[in-house]
DNA sequence: GTGTAAATTTCGATA
DNA sequence: TATCGAAGTTTACAC
């Protein structure tokens, strides 16, 4: 990793260092005292004080505060960042083009500043999500119910889109909406649109089912349920069933790369 | 602002001034080849590779690879970081309670570490929120329309809020959806949806509305909107007005701390 | 603590 | 480029 340090530089020295490490595409961290402003999808003002300032090579541009995970002041990966001096301060700038947005930083006092250029391969591999546990309910239907064949996943309907579309050893059809977590009252809410669109609107599904008299089941799968959204279900005649999203990491894990 | 750097220390001297840096409830920044992994609502794991880590005196844990403006772990203010050695590496842990989440972070190399004492009093002043467009409604409400009177905010229905609720000049009921972007069919079915609560739900508006023989009149309220949520508004016989956000800042500017 | 809705949501996938 | 939906969403606010 090769970086620069420089502790309470003049407003100068902090520029060239800035034009330096935009140059080499460094990541930068500046420890300073710095009043900023936005204007774009809305608008804001933050007055002095001290606060960390991020600026990486894709562009993504963080004001930190000392509290939150979420920075106060940001702008996305691919805006343009600009350093200038205007009446001895420096000043660093931040712009989108669609949607147009600014972010101007006034810099008062720099206590350090410093860029880096990360060697960095790798990617996160997760699990525990939605997708997750459709792949595994594609493979393992039985999981579900004994029986249990599903047909389509993410069908379009005027509401959004069924996660798993299926049948049960009865032929009747079987509409399934996953969370990955607790699910709540809107969840139930959304299966119950996802039904009322299915028995609304004209498709194959529907032909087969008022043909053959069958019925359509509403499934909702997920670890958990809350208390008031069982109730809703049960009132609503929609099922749950219990399904732990799958916890193993499913890639393969990449040789480990040894930089040093 | 109090600050400590060390460069490229050994794994005491990291050690030891993260103990530091903890005790005196600093926000701390490590430039460091490391490798992480996370357990709580998901599962993640994150290979060897040079990162930023960034610890919060709230308890806010984040670590950021060179891309996005999301960190690529983290764990959110009020989480317990406790730092060790264990085989002449050290260890970053962050824990959370509840949910029950643990980030556990492997440091290799350290370029350098930092912390410091960061005095900051000031909040982000904001406008341009639909928040910002309802007190403005509210304040001046013949700008939906002349003769219109705000009754309600936030009245609660079946599926969700009315943002306003109120009566024209003729005493006919209006409901107003409120967005501060570009409204889509999203906004325009769920003005449907309240609408039709009101008409299904008993209430005092309805009986109001039933009795006096009046209409009900469904208004969504943004800046502009989107062509297909238009060509819905038109089906639907919903009205649309056209509202900027308010963009000023309406918190009297604080008078500048002089730190220094 | 729980639940609900907004956010400069971000981010990825897709048309 | 715009839209759509998930996210370890986070955060603020009401209950």
């Amino acid at each position: 990793m090769k970086y620069k340090i420089l502790e309470k530089p003049g407003c100068e020295d902090a520029y060239d260092l800035i034009q330096d490490a935009l140059r080499k595409k460094a990541t930068i961290i500046i420890f300073a005292c710095c009043k900023v402003s936005y204007e774009g999808r809305a608008l804001s003002e933050l007055n002095w004080g001290e606060r960390i300032i991020m600026i990486k090579p894709d562009g993504a541009f963080l004001i930190h505060q000392e509290k939150k995970v979420e920075p106060v002041n940001w702008q996305p990966p691919k805006s343009r960042t600009r350093a200038y001096i205007k009446n001895d301060n420096l000043f660093l700038e931040s712009h989108r083009r669609s949607p147009k947005e600014l972010l101007t930083v006034e810099v008062k006092k720099v206590q350090f500043i410093s860029y880096a250029n990360m060697e960095d391969y790798e990617e996160l591999e997760q699990a525990g999500y939605e997708k997750d546990m459709s792949d595994m309910i594609m493979e393992k239907p039985h999981m579900i119910e004994e029986g249990f064949t599903p047909t389509t996943r993410e069908y379009s309907v005027e509401h959004g889109f069924i996660d798993i579309l299926g049948k049960d050893s009865d032929n009747n059809l079987m509409i399934l909406e996953l969370k990955a977590r607790k699910a709540g009252v809107t969840a139930v809410k959304q299966l119950r649109r996802y039904i009322q669109d299915m028995e609304n609107t004209d498709n194959d599904y529907l032909r087969e089912v008022n043909a053959e008299k069958k019925k359509i089941r509403g499934l909702l799968v997920a670890p958990s349920i809350m208390d008031d959204a069982l109730e809703l279900i049960e009132e609503e005649g929609i099922e749950f069933v219990s399904v732990e999203p799958p916890r193993e990491l499913k890639r393969d894990k990449k040789v480990t790369l040894d930089f040093f």
